[in-house]
DNA sequence: CATTTACTGAACCTTTCGGTAAACTATTGG
DNA sequence: CCAATAGTTTACCGAAAGGTTCAGTAAATG
């Protein structure tokens, strides 16, 4: 699988509630199936069908133990994920920044706001 | 909306490479539909719901000027879900964290791999 | 005014998503 | 051995995703 189609998967995977609480679940340890499925008023097949797309985006390990299956998470597709907002963000930010030094560096005559606020001008870009 | 749907339609807007690709080109500064269409082969209206898509998942921001429409990136959804990955990625370093430290007060008879390699444990949770 | 340009809307198609019910497989425990 | 438990598979459903075509609207432009 390409990296973007892994990132597709992974964001595709936190796009539901229902998986996202099963990721934070798995985050204070493994659990099996039965267990992930507990707090959801959900039929076992719709549970599945959720654990199977977590471990098909590498969110999920499980293994078989008897009749059980304990699922463990993998958080590293979601470093990716991470990644590539971190990036973007940190991209934006530096517009942002640039903004307010060229701002700053004509601060003669109108007052602006931002600094602070971080909201979004509505004229044209300054980078 | 409530914040987890917010973050639904934040992370399905980024769950195609299309979009994706979308904001990547707003980062550099804002640009009309046709604009973002052009490396598509796609149709018009196919980009346009994609284009619909990142303005209902709030990332993206349109103005109608004379027959053309800008669009302009609004980071603040890709915040709120960088936050959710960020915090989530924070908790399991320190799960590790804590292995680690386990690890390291126990490390009388077996020698382990770890502190540097990150990779899970097959074992019990330690924490 | 006529035509291109830029976008929009509506209808349609196919695949995927999120769910169900029912039947099946394989442990595990009495 | 029998029954409960844990999970899986299959078939089905309605809605949404991602695309198409074709027609429509409204602003620029010759």
């Amino acid at each position: 699988m390409t990296d973007s189609q892994s990132m597709d998967a992974t964001f595709a995977a936190l796009a539901d509630p229902t998986r996202r609480w099963m990721v934070e679940r798995l985050l204070q340890g493994e659990a099996t199936v039965s267990e992930l499925a507990e707090p959801f008023d959900m039929s076992m097949p719709a549970v599945l069908k959720h654990v199977n797309k977590l471990v098909e985006a590498g969110l999920v390990i499980r293994e078989k133990q008897g009749r059980t299956v304990t699922c463990a998470l993998n958080p590293a597709p979601m470093d990716d994920a991470q990644a590539w907002l971190q990036k973007h963000l940190d991209f934006w930010n530096n517009r942002l920044d640039a903004l307010d030094a060229y701002l700053a560096q004509h601060k003669d005559a109108d007052d602006h706001d931002r600094a602070d606020g971080r909201n979004i001008p509505d004229d044209k870009t300054y980078l």
